[in-house]
DNA sequence: AGCACGCCGACT
DNA sequence: GTCGGCGTGCTC
């Protein structure tokens, strides 16, 4: 027997595992683990991935597949292991695993049609809804107000039948091609002996005697003026023939890449390459945190690494965050490897992102460079992963499968034993923990490879400034340091430190901020509409022209952080040509772009903006970056947030002085002793990990102990809260007693969409088989989770304690 | 998830 | 008797 074990498109936890239909023999030869199949499921149809084969099955009675998609399949072997792996680690379900590996396009999508059978007449109803036609789309029928027992009724007399269809949207795109299809001395003969009137089929021949490739068929017509039914009429001869060739969009085409050539490496890079190039040739697994300040040429390393992978034709993995995935990055890894380069990020079409990918899947490249996602190309003789910006947030997926690339890098670099690299000027206190005690391997580049030092840093205490009778947000020496700049010609970078939080409307009268109903955060203020919106549901409302409160009018909408900066900004500096970069000028696609390089070409001095700023531009002019307010994110309730303060004030003081001309940094502060602003700006990584390494160890937090976070969500507080209780409960008995269960408590935003959000942190150190642990307790509320909509979700080591 | 089936109560 | 609502259990 020929059994196909399958992963079935349904996501309900009942349904997480394999199922077995039979193989037909028509399908033997393609059907392979990794191949989506259709399969009959119940009464209706779902999709389906073949995760494995069989001869035999304990089940008796058993269905056939009943469509295969994929010729080829679309998950590796070692793809399908990780996706049982990455299931089994942040507690989902193997579909949606495998779902996240692949492109949005080749996900299912379903329909279901009421087909007539018979000619026999229908009832009067019926009649009506089909109307001449033979088929009607299901949802037909749901709108009409024909009763369901009619429809049975007819099913059983056989005279309709019910069709469930799949769908896979691959948006393939075919190009027509003609070519000859005899030996070229037959179609000289045979132009000879064409009909005088056939003076388009004459040319025709002629094209391919001079020109003996297959050309696009629409070429051809256009070129020789002329139609269809001419090259059909050589084809009805036997001459020519013609046949589909599958084309890519290449998002890239357009841009042109000047090559670049590898540069010579300083010692220091030198030393770190050697023993990332040794594991690549000794095919090993090791992973290495490449520690390098900014400027100190970690991209030339990641370059030459990959290199040397693509000599011993094997293939990369380059993962930057989502941000800075700028054309600048791009260009540097096309500008190395020209069109050996698949590039996927968040930009590119649904169709353009398959493209990529199929140029992974076909092996036409041999070097991806993508955000997150990317971790899961479907490459078979991976030769080194590298992680850029390793500490970044983003490489943390927020929805289900809860994972982390760099965990599944390094699963990955396991099974293809080969490296993985993690590069960042400011690594994550976990990751730098483990290069510490030698898990990783650390490399480190203290030098800047132009030999320039790092820009000094100026701390400036703004509490001094308030008392000094400064009452504006720039402090006196930032104004003194922008207009010096702007006399020079010199560009500068400002960034507001802050999370980009958007417009919400106050009365200024009473304070009253408007907030969503059914969620508990603050509506926003959506300028082109003139409306109020909830970003976390769908509610919106008219701006109101007075206080729902207090009856006030004097109800105001208040501008992004920037917006007001901006503001400020010109009032102090009328002749200052700034670009504010925020939510709101970000918007559009594109506009990200376009604003940078309009900074670029000096059509501006200052870049204001948020974080989406500190990251990864490069500009020769910018001598002067300028922190408006350094610790307001020190305040937020989040165990990282020193940290995220450290790698914010050092990312963007990167950003001065890097090429000729000498920058200077100014940090203001209302807390100018704290250690992130202390250290930052002297750039003192050391003494920041060990100093925060001392907080995290006191307050039970990462790298001393993992977290695992619940959330639980119902409509009814109460509910919510017991249910949170009981799963602490159930999960203390079964624990180590070192591991600390805190909760429950309510999430920090407690309300949204008008369920209430209570949750509960686990800290531990050794916890076997947690993930089992808990999927069990979850199961024990699948009950209350089908029946009274309740929902539970947990997040393995979080990110965001939402 | 999404569907069928079956039981029950209400109504023509 | 007939219709529709809802709870239950199954999907290889």
């Amino acid at each position: 027997m020929n059994i196909a074990k399958v992963i079935v498109d349904v996501p309900a936890s009942s349904i997480d595992q394999t199922f077995d239909y039979l193989i037909p023999e028509k399908f033997l030869d393609i059907v392979a683990p990794g191949v989506r199949v259709i399969v009959p499921f119940g009464p209706r149809k779902v999709m389906g991935f073949v995760v494995e084969k069989a001869s035999s099955s304990e089940f008796s009675n058993l269905k056939s597949l009943k469509d295969v998609l994929d010729l080829e399949p679309v998950l590796t072997k070692e793809l399908l292991r990780v996706g049982k792996w990455l299931a089994y680690e942040t507690i989902s379900l193997q579909i949606t695993t495998f779902q996240a590996m692949l492109p949005q396009v080749l996900k299912a999508t379903y329909k279901k049609e009421i087909v007539r059978l018979s000619e026999a007449r229908l009832s009067e109803e019926l009649e009506f809804l089909f109307a001449g036609r033979n088929v009607v789309p299901y949802e037909e029928f749901i709108a009409s107000d024909i009763r369901y027992i009619r429809l049975s009724e007819a099913v059983k007399a056989g005279d309709i039948a019910i069709e469930y269809l799949v769908k896979s949207r691959i948006t393939k795109k075919f190009l027509t091609m003609v070519r000859p299809a005899k030996p070229l001395h037959e179609l000289e003969e045979a132009a000879l002996d064409l009909s005088k009137l056939a003076k388009k089929q004459k040319q025709i021949l002629h094209f391919f005697l001079q020109n003996r490739k297959p050309v696009e068929k629409r070429y051809l017509l256009k070129q020789l003026r002329t139609t269809d039914s001419t090259v059909n009429a050589l084809r009805k001869k036997g001459l020519l023939e013609t046949f589909q060739q599958e084309i890519y969009r290449d998002p890239y085409a357009a841009g042109d890449f000047t090559r670049t050539e590898p540069l010579l490496l300083t010692e220091q890079q030198a030393e770190a390459i050697n023993p990332i190039k040794e594991t690549v040739t000794n095919k090993q697994h090791n992973v290495f945190l490449l520690h390098g300040i900014t400027g100190s040429g970690k991209t030339e390393i990641y370059l030459q690494v990959i290199q040397e992978v693509i000599e011993r034709g094997e293939e990369a993995i380059v993962l930057v965050p989502e941000i800075s995935l700028t054309p600048q990055m791009v260009k540097r890894f096309k500008g190395r490897f020209g069109s050996n380069v698949a590039v996927m990020h968040s930009a590119l079409s649904a169709g353009e992102k398959y493209d990529e990918w199929r140029r992974i899947q076909r092996k036409e490249v041999q070097v991806v460079v993508g955000a997150r996602s990317a971790v899961f190309a479907p490459f078979e003789n991976l030769g080194v992963i590298i992680i850029d910006e390793e500490h970044e947030l983003t490489y943390k997926q927020e929805d289900q499968p809860r994972y982390h690339a760099r965990d599944v890098a390094i699963q990955r670099g396991m099974n293809h034993q080969c490296p993985v690299v993690l590069g960042s000027a400011t690594p994550m206190l976990e990751s730098y923990a483990r290069a510490s005690k030698g898990v990783y391997q650390l490399e480190t580049l203290n030098k800047r490879t132009n030999d320039k030092p790092l820009p000094p840093v100026e701390i400036v205490d703004m509490r001094k400034e308030l008392h000094a009778g400064n009452r504006t947000m720039f402090s006196r020496s930032l104004k003194k340091e922008i207009e010096a700049c702007l006399q020079k010609g010199e560009q500068i970078v400002l960034l507001l430190n802050r999370r980009g939080y958007s417009t919400f409307v106050m009365c200024r009268d009473c304070g009253h901020v408007k907030e969503c109903p059914y969620c508990d955060i603050a509506l926003t203020y959506h300028k082109h509409s003139h409306r109020l919106k909830c970003h976390y549901c769908a509610y919106e409302e008219q701006m109101p022209t007075q206080c729902p409160e207090c009856g006030s009018e004097t109800i105001r909408y208040f501008g992004t952080g920037t917006q007001r900066v901006e503001e400020a900004l010109l009032k102090l500096i009328p002749e200052a040509r700034v670009i504010r970069m925020d939510v709101d000028t970000t918007r559009r696609k594109g506009s990200h772009e376009k604003l940078l390089h309009q900074f670029a070409t000096k059509q501006a001095d200052i870049l204001l903006g948020t974080q989406m700023i500190a990251k990864g531009l490069d500009f020769e002019n910018v001598t002067l970056v300028g922190v408006l307010t350094a610790d307001s994110m020190l305040h937020l309730p989040d165990f990282r947030s020193s940290e995220k303060t450290f790698q914010i004030l050092t990312q963007v003081s990167g950003r001065a002085g890097r090429h000729e001309l000498n920058g200077k940094v100014i940090v203001q502060t209302y807390t100018p002793d704290h250690y992130s602003i202390q250290l930052a700006s002297q750039y003192d990584y050391q003494s920041f990990y060990k100093k925060e390494m001392v907080m995290r160890k006191t307050f039970h937090y990462p790298p001393y102990f993992f977290l695992a976070l619940i959330t639980v969500t119902h409509t009814n507080q109460v509910k919510a809260v017991h249910t949170t209780q009981q799963f602490v409960q159930k999960l203390s008995s079964v624990v180590h007693n070192q591991t600390i269960i805190l909760g429950p408590t309510p999430s920090p935003i407690p309300r949204i969409k008008n369920r209430y959000r209570y949750q509960c942190m686990i800290k531990y150190r050794n916890e076997p088989h947690l993930q089992t642990k808990l999927r069990k307790i979850a199961a024990l509320f699948s009950e209350q989770i089908k029946k009274e909509d309740l929902l539970i979700s947990i997040d393995m080591q979080p990110y965001h304690l939402m």
